[in-house]
DNA sequence: GGTTACCGAACGAACGTTCGAACGGAACCT
DNA sequence: AGGTTCCGTTCGAACGTTCGTTCGGTAACC
């Protein structure tokens, strides 16, 4: 008896499946040490079966880097509609992206490590998710810098080292050891801005206020991937 | 007339070609991307040539992180060996750092992105040179701690989150563009500094005290790779 | 009967590594 | 001085394997 095809209750759902089992595979052995036939192993999937759902290998990595990319700036997006200190702001930033790499860290750090794998269209198209992204933190900072809470130094090196602290986590975070998204966020946006304000501005921070238990809500099992 | 086989003045003078070489083609396509034809075309050495000085590739590539990665850590230590205040060895440690990456960023790239690429014993040596110097960045934090010119945080986080931002720059930093180790070194050490001490402790920095020409000295020439 | 879903088998290319042979220079013998 | 042996160096060619992708087909549903 070969195998049923049975119809699936929603369209391209397996391609979901085949996506979180490819992003897995990719973030153990790297996008070029990776081989379809890893994927297909995990997936379930035949190897030529794969080939019915994307049209090549990097097509795959686009979809996961893309999703990832877009859901992170999407959710950031509709948080800052919120808010209008640049202060808070940038706390939204910092707690909106860790938030989502505890959650999701499989393809985050498919997204942060193999970010020169895609080339031609795929890559362009990431890239401008990645440009518009880094543009909202500079406009924050600028923000900051308007009204005047902010120390002397180049926004860009500071907005990428910021940049720097929450992607590198993935390189070290344990989620079994080390503190979970909150804590993270706090310690991370407070170091930030204690690093990057001035003493005796207005919106000095005196102490840490936390963001913490920011709309942890209805979105909980709606995000595919 | 067949290739010449010219008497080398130093021993090995060609494997520092070939590893000088190989970094430069890791970094350009990742461990596992790059192929050793690649890396025979780029040096100039025959496929088969290369076997006669590495025994595979990946002994080529533990061979980079190991040089550069021990290099670091040893000049480091020859730095703070002259310093006791530990807000002044912090600075050092981030200007050895980006200091040494922008002068051999090709090797720093592949020592921060090919992390997990080596297996087995070489990956257990390499991973001990990394231990030893996130300890050293540990202790410092700690003697800052002590002294009280601390805020209360997580000196693990705040501490990975220092190399962030330093091992982040190889993703951003143009040498064209962005400012040199000098500046760099300052704005990173500053932030750090300002974003972790408490506003009203004995070794606060009422302003961000040059370290730049540091022992600028006669090493210039002097290193392999 | 056409469309969608899926797969076994195979394609050519590229991979890391090895083999056997050739080269040039130094050392040794006569 | 000339011949011989030896060793470090170098390479063309090939090894067996794995790679991403494609082909031709079958089975199930509309």
């Amino acid at each position: 008896m070969p195998r049923p095809s049975m119809p699936q209750r929603e369209p391209q759902e397996k391609l979901q499946v085949i996506l979180r089992h490819a992003a897995q595979v990719f973030c153990d052995k790297g996008y070029e040490g990776a081989s379809i036939r890893d994927i297909s192993r995990a997936s379930g999937v035949s190897l030529a079966g794969l080939y019915h759902y994307i049209k090549s290998k990097q097509e795959l990595l686009y979809l996961i880097q893309i999703h990832t990319f877009k859901t992170i700036v999407a959710r950031l997006e509709e948080s800052l509609a919120r808010v209008s200190d640049p202060v808070e702001k940038l706390r939204i930033l910092v707690h909106n992206h860790l938030d989502y790499f505890l959650q999701h860290p499989v393809e985050m750090k498919v997204l942060a490590h193999e970010d020169e794998a895609l080339e031609g269209t795929f890559r362009k198209e990431v890239l401008e998710v990645k440009r518009r992204y880094v543009e909202i933190a500079l406009g924050i900072f600028e923000e900051m810098r308007k009204a005047g809470a902010v120390r002397r130094l180049n926004p860009r090196v500071a907005v990428l080292s910021l940049f720097g602290m929450m992607n590198w986590t993935y390189t070290w975070h344990r989620a079994a050891a080390d503190p979970q998204a909150d804590a993270l966020a706090e310690t991370i946006a407070g170091m930030f801005l204690h690093g990057v304000m001035n003493g005796h501005g207005d919106a000095r921070p005196k102490s840490v206020r936390p963001v913490a238990a920011r709309l942890r809500n209805r979105r909980a099992r709606a995000d595919n991937l």
